[in-house]
DNA sequence: TTTAAGTTGAAATCCGTTTTCATTTGGGCG
DNA sequence: CGCCCAAATGAAAACGGATTTCAACTTAAA
């Protein structure tokens, strides 16, 4: 999903609601798709006060929620107590790897886990409506430097 | 690990941290042992209490986090905000599945799986330390009401 | 016993999240 | 345009689970 994309679907998601446009929402999505994936709230208000410093936590908190709402966005939980978000960039599911040692985060895919996890499932008699799978360890990067 | 070796290991693992065999820590160890797997600390809180009414919320916190140090407990966190604590009955590794309809969890272990997560870190340069693997769906009980 | 160190429970504190509420703003309507 | 009102905002308060504090108490070694 392209940037302008994300802004449209947002735009009727609004209408749609009978929820207002406001200046704010706008600033907060716009630096949302700029910056990189898997932001707290905490860091995505701290880029956001540099340029509009009378926007405030509550806000940010309220339009991410939005966001995750209308579709653009996803929450995600990586085991560090807080929430993360990141744009729905493609229609694909995706899983992570974590580096333990400098938080690196990977994205990946793989449709025979994807597979087998309705395998699995299927045999406990579960359907399932959706997973987490996280692995976490050292990246390239960090391993070496040990 | 049955119950009377994670009492043991217990045991041991106090005298080799120069820490206190107390009555609470063996209550709380029992009911522990005793009760279902996949227990938040209030949940144990509120059963002990039932027979021991003067131990301490904290003190259950405590302990629960001393079992895990120990390695007879194993910390879990489900979406729902609150950590849970399961007796490390194995030695094997096991991940979950969840009812999201009445909460019914399900242990499984799937080699297949297992070796894929491997595979695919490898290929992004990671080693893999832990693992997180959730599937959150319908049972077969929750599935047939609808 | 005596004593030092560890433990306990109640209450306070922490920290990310969410809500409250007085005030401001968006935007439909005349 | 202005009016009006529902929705949005931001500061501050409330929330909820986890964790810490601290004075009183217990353990176990001497
Ligand atoms: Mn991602
Ligand atoms: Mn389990
Ligand atoms: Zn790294
Ligand atoms: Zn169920």
């Amino acid at each position: 999903m392209g940037s302008t994309e994300s802004k449209n679907k947002f735009k009727d998601f609004l209408l749609s609601q009978g929820l207002k446009s406001t200046n704010q929402r706008e600033l907060i999505l716009e630096e949302f798709l700029r910056a990189g994936s898997h932001l707290s709230t905490e860091e995505l208000y701290i880029r956001l006060r540099k340029k509009h410093p009378r926007i405030g936590y509550a806000t940010v908190h309220r339009s991410l929620k939005l966001f995750a709402q209308c579709g653009i966005a996803e929450q995600r939980h990586f085991g560090d107590g807080q929430a993360r978000y990141e744009a729905s960039d493609h229609d694909e599911h995706h899983d992570h790897l974590i580096c333990v040692s400098c938080g690196k985060i990977v994205e990946f895919e793989d449709p025979r886990i994807e597979a087998l996890q309705v395998e699995v499932a299927g045999e406990h008699g579960f359907s399932i409506e959706r997973h987490r799978l996280e692995l976490y360890g050292s990246c390239a990067d960090c391993s070496s430097i040990t």
